[in-house]
DNA sequence: CTAAACCCTGTAACTGGTACAGAGTCAAGC
DNA sequence: GCTTGACTCTGTACCAGTTACAGGGTTTAG
């Protein structure tokens, strides 16, 4: 129905990270043509769709494994296991934010004790910073 | 003076690691012994230091090895240039701050949408939110 | 019928390291 | 003076998460 190609315009995918995800068990093996073709369904383009937006979003791989196994196994699995898995990674996203407006506050304060001027850098406060034990980092 | 291990366990770098910067020019290759161990000084401490605590603030190799060529060409860069690339790397980390909190507020809302109830995840609105072609995504 | 455009496979590249095997070396204890 | 354990040396392979490319076969359009 559709090749790999198709598959990926359809998908803004990359062609070859298909063949990838497929490696990585994050794609079924499709069918294959008499010539050994790749030969993709609907099902197999909606689980891309799923995977490329699930990445947009910061979902690791491993976790994309998670949220479609969930899917897989029917029945087995309930919407609350989707929310704490999708809550945990909203958590770690969380943190993520903390760690970089910490490191953003410490850049910006090393930042300021330089004057941007044209003297020469080997006397520049923010090298001198990083390169000295720095008292108030991490 | 300092063997690979020392120069490890002081600047808490790992051992392998302090290879791998030689290699990509990170760390200038120190002397040898007689035996052929590598022999640090003072200097490599103190640029390895440097690199630990910029890696710290997220800077990437790239832009530590310009950081480190500002040091070390004496008089023919200027405290602007340090300047100039600390706030680009500023610019940088502010971006994905607002990137992250973006994916946040998509994941917040879908997840909302959720009752996170124990019926089967199959028919869970936050997967069916990542099936469907989303309207607020991105 | 031919040429372009596609697909197949395996494999290497990228970043920022980490790890391991097999060989040599150093320091301490007996 | 010799052994043992801890260290170091080299090259190489590995991780995610792709991307790219070489060298071959296939399909499709003119």
């Amino acid at each position: 129905m559709l090749t790999r190609g198709k598959l990926a315009t359809e998908t803004g995918c990359n062609i070859e990270t298909i063949r990838y995800y497929e490696n990585i068990g994050l794609i079924p093996a499709p069918d294959r043509t008499a010539s050994g073709y790749r030969s993709y369904n609907e099902e197999h383009l909606r689980r891309l769709n799923f995977i490329q937006r699930a990445r947009a979003l910061g979902f690791t791989s491993d976790r994309i494994q998670g949220l479609l196994e969930l899917t897989d196994a029917e029945g087995s699995h309930t919407r609350a296991d989707v929310k704490s898995l999708t809550e945990a990674h909203i958590d770690e996203i969380t943190e993520k934010i903390r760690d970089l407006q910490q490191i953003k506050r410490r850049l910006r304060q090393i930042s300021s004790f330089c004057d941007g001027s044209s003297e020469s850098a080997t006397s520049c406060p923010i090298l001198e910073s990083l390169f000295e034990d720095s008292n108030g980092s991490r």
